[in-house]
RNA sequence: GGCUCCAUCGUCUAAUGGUUAGGACACGGGCUUUUCAAGCCUGUAACGGGGGUUCGACUCCCCCUGGAGUCACCA
């Protein structure tokens, strides 16, 4: 099975999350099956083009990791090549290639030229509203004589070219949703040419999909309403239909279709609030579609393997946030010492290359979620912050207890050798060994200990922090705190 | 409003005619524990409604209700 299937991201310079999810599924499908996964940059509408646009959303596969075979690249220094022997992959180079079939549906009197400008058309869908009907295009201009059509192009009156929607019923069956069909008589007489001369996106699509020899297309769930205007462009062009697949919709909190003003909605923006993108692939990738019954947390490669366009769900997920907070969670402690650093580089200003602050990644990763998470939790690594002394008594013990097991164990501390220093365990173990052999309560010993170590009431385990702050920092930090209490 | 899609715990989902309706997140309780976090155990919580079909429906069919998407010279 030769799979071909695509993602047509438009280029307005973010993925949305939406995306991703399509992106994903048309990854699994493709490495599943031997099959190749194409790129294709759909900008044929020039008033919405971003200057950059194609290049950062690039730059977020790459990000991402994901790998396609055929569609456009970026080079090393910045500049957009392709890759594949389709193209190009981009729609707004392939103009020429539409206006062959644009001109077969004209020859064969499956579309006509027409002159209605926009605001007649904005009246006509005002009246058509007021008088309960449905908006759609009057055919007007759907019987002009040749002659007609010709003298007023030759005048210079502008044109689009619409498609003649036939009488009688079009239906597909979507590899998600089973058969889905509509009544033409509902479909409006779509341009298919604007006056620019571009193609509009339904007849860019049919093309470009059977040239391109795509087999699957897989899209969001909001695009069902046009697919007739696509299969009903195949059939008069004799092309064949590619299987559709409408994946579900992302929600908002409320159901409606996620949008920036609810939520987050591009993949850019949730990496930068710290989510790894394994994670959130495997969040996005498990939204709307369960691999196993009782599994969460699933590799990549096993994730290819358990595709099922079938098992899809068809009705629309709503974003959990608390369950990709939990889900990045297990990714940040699965990640090893030095994936930890390379991926917290970006969200901090303090220098970590030294040993204290990968010591304090390791152990602060399991307080947190995110990783913008890990600035605030850094800092008592850095420097011991001011603290209320009294904070240094725990509520079972007196201050004056709290000064004499702190200068004790300050004393223990400071003969402890480096070995010793080398490992939570060992560090747990003599401390432990030191309160058990001379008959102390933890509490007492281990409650001004942390909190002289870190200077919080909330941190982490005294050992952790001996390990990661070192002996001389450490002994330094204790003695501090005996100065105070 | 027309058309189309959709409908299991608060959320994401499993179940493909026979289960005490399972799992995960979140939430509650307990254990562990110097604190926090984590971990372990555990609890609350769902088949939108009505008709059929069937010995038997979460599962199949119909209707209703509800929700969503879409109705551009945007994709």
């Amino acid at each position: 099975m030769i799979t071909r299937t695509r993602i047509a991201p438009s280029p307005t310079g973010y993925m949305h999350i939406g995306t991703l999810r399509t992106v994903m599924f048309d990854y699994f499908l493709a490495r599943q099956s031997g099959g190749q996964f194409v790129v294709r940059i759909e900008d044929t509408d020039q008033a919405r083009l971003v200057e950059g646009a194609v290049e950062s959303l690039l730059k977020t596969f790459k990000k991402m990791n994901i790998d396609y075979d055929e569609g456009p690249i970026l080079l090393a220094e910045g500049t957009l090549s392709e890759k594949g022997d389709v193209g190009p992959y981009t729609q707004s180079k392939r103009l020429d290639l539409y206006r062959p079939y644009a001109d077969r549906l004209l020859a064969d009197g499956n579309a006509y030229v027409c002159f209605c400008t926009s605001e007649r058309l904005v009246e006509m869908r005002a009246a058509q509203v007021a008088a309960k009907q449905n908006p759609k295009y009057d055919r007007r201009c759907a019987n002009l004589s040749l002659e007609e059509v010709k003298a007023r192009q030759a005048a210079g009156e502008k044109f689009v070219i619409r498609m003649r929607i036939p009488e009688g019923e079009s239906k597909f069956v979507d590899a998600i949703r089973g058969e889905i069909s509509f009544n033409n008589a509902d479909v409006d007489d779509q341009v298919i040419i604007k006056s620019d001369g571009f193609a509009s996106y339904h007849l860019a699509v049919v093309v470009d999909d059977y040239l391109m020899k795509i087999s699957h297309v897989l899209r969001g769930e909001e695009w069902i309403s046009s697919t007739p205007k696509q299969i009903i462009l195949c059939t008069m062009l004799d092309i064949p239909m590619p299987i559709y697949a409408h994946v579900p919709l992302i929600l908002n909190p409320d159901k409606t279709k996620l949008s920036k003003r609810k939520g987050d909605v591009s993949v850019e923006s949730y990496l930068s609030k710290g989510y790894l993108p394994e994670a959130l692939i495997n969040f996005i990738s498990t939204l709307g579609y369960n691999p196993k019954a009782d599994q969460e947390i699933y590799e990549r490669a096993e994730l290819v393997e358990l595709f099922d366009l079938s098992k899809v769900s068809r009705a629309g997920a709503v974003m959990n946030i608390e369950k990709l907070d939990w889900m990045n969670h297990q990714y940040l402690m699965r990640l090893t010492q030095s994936e930890l650093v390379a991926a917290v580089q970006p969200f901090t200003t303090l220098d970590l290359s030294t040993a204290t602050l990968q010591r304090a990644l390791m152990i602060e990763r399991e307080r947190v979620s995110k990783l913008t998470e890990f600035a605030d939790k850094l800092g008592a690594y850095v420097g011991l912050v001011a603290y209320d002394p009294a904070i240094l008594t725990w509520k079972k013990a007196t201050a004056e207890d709290s000064a004499l097991q702190l200068k004790n164990v300050t004393e223990v501390i400071g003969q402890l050798d480096d070995a010793t220093f080398a490992k939570v365990a060992l560090l747990e173990a003599a401390i432990k060994e030191y309160i058990s052999s001379n008959g102390l309560q933890n509490g007492n010993v281990l409650w001004p200990l942390r909190v002289a170590l870190s200077g919080l009431e909330k941190s982490a385990s005294p050992y952790e922090l001996l390990w990661a702050l070192g002996k001389e920092e450490s002994v330094a930090r204790l003695q501090q705190a005996l100065a105070k209490i």
